[in-house]
DNA sequence: CAGGATCCCGCTAGATACTG
DNA sequence: CAGTATCTAGCGGGATCCTG
């Protein structure tokens, strides 16, 4: 540690991320993190509980592109293949491509993504819980405002 | 009415609505508390971080717009004032004005935004504590590809 | 101080068509 | 089956100016 750059010495300061900070690599993460998608990803393929009675506990759930296509209703091929790349690239999910004929490639979560996932889990459910509480907030505001 | 417990209702509430499905109003909430500037206006909102060890769940934090721009480095006014606008339709935070010279403006989360709170706080805090890994997986899958 | 109103650019989601 | 490629319309969101 002779000469430490400026670089080396910015490095060992970002050990401390704010992602209040504009610049902040983690204000970026935030912001990919922060998508529906990435939400329903995570639930669809983090959800062992779903199923009353299985037998697959503490296994992330592995699933096909079609799957995943079938259970996020509604999302574009574009935007499902842009979404599990992203979450590959970071290390959130793992691709693998069995070849069958016609090819094979499942869809599973890392260690990280399992971690996200349990951070984010909630956010659906809460999304679907307090659904009338805020359709009904919505009312009155509207009602208020006219 | 009065007899069903809260339980119960959220129970009923997990039926009734399914953010999977597109239609489902449940998905567009979802969308809309799936942005960095919810996050991080919850997360400005929702943490006391000048008392460590208070219970902080008592009393939510009341922060004035002003406050609120500066610690969100780098959010436009239009996107500010739009996203607790929002956020206060649908019952989240409070808005209130006092009629000093100049106008005070304090925002405060409700008994639900606190919710959603409890909830969303860990993202903020996992993008900064996973920071470093993901960069190092990034970094790993594009000399991969490349 | 805390916004409202406007203009406008860029990107991105969505649709469509094609492929290994 | 699991994508890629391309095009385009739409709007998210920033910049700027104005106000009570």
């Amino acid at each position: 540690m002779s000469t430490t750059t400026a670089a080396q010495r910015r490095a060992q300061a970002k050990v401390a991320y704010d992602a209040f900070l504009a610049a902040c690599p983690s204000r970026q993460l935030l912001d990919r993190i922060s998508d529906k998608w990435v939400a329903l990803i995570l639930a669809a393929l983090g959800s062992d509980g779903s199923r009353p009675g299985a037998d697959c506990i503490g296994e992330p759930r592995s699933m096909r592109y079609s799957e995943l296509s079938r259970q996020l209703a509604g999302v574009s091929q574009k935007m499902l293949t842009q979404t599990l790349r992203s979450l590959e690239r970071d290390g959130l999910v793992t691709r693998t491509v069995t070849p069958t004929v016609p090819v094979t490639v499942t869809y599973e979560l890392t260690t990280l993504g399992l971690s996200l996932h349990s951070v984010m889990r909630g956010m659906k459910e809460w999304a679907e819980t307090h659904m009338n509480e805020v359709l009904a907030k919505r009312e009155e505001y509207d009602t208020r405002v006219a």
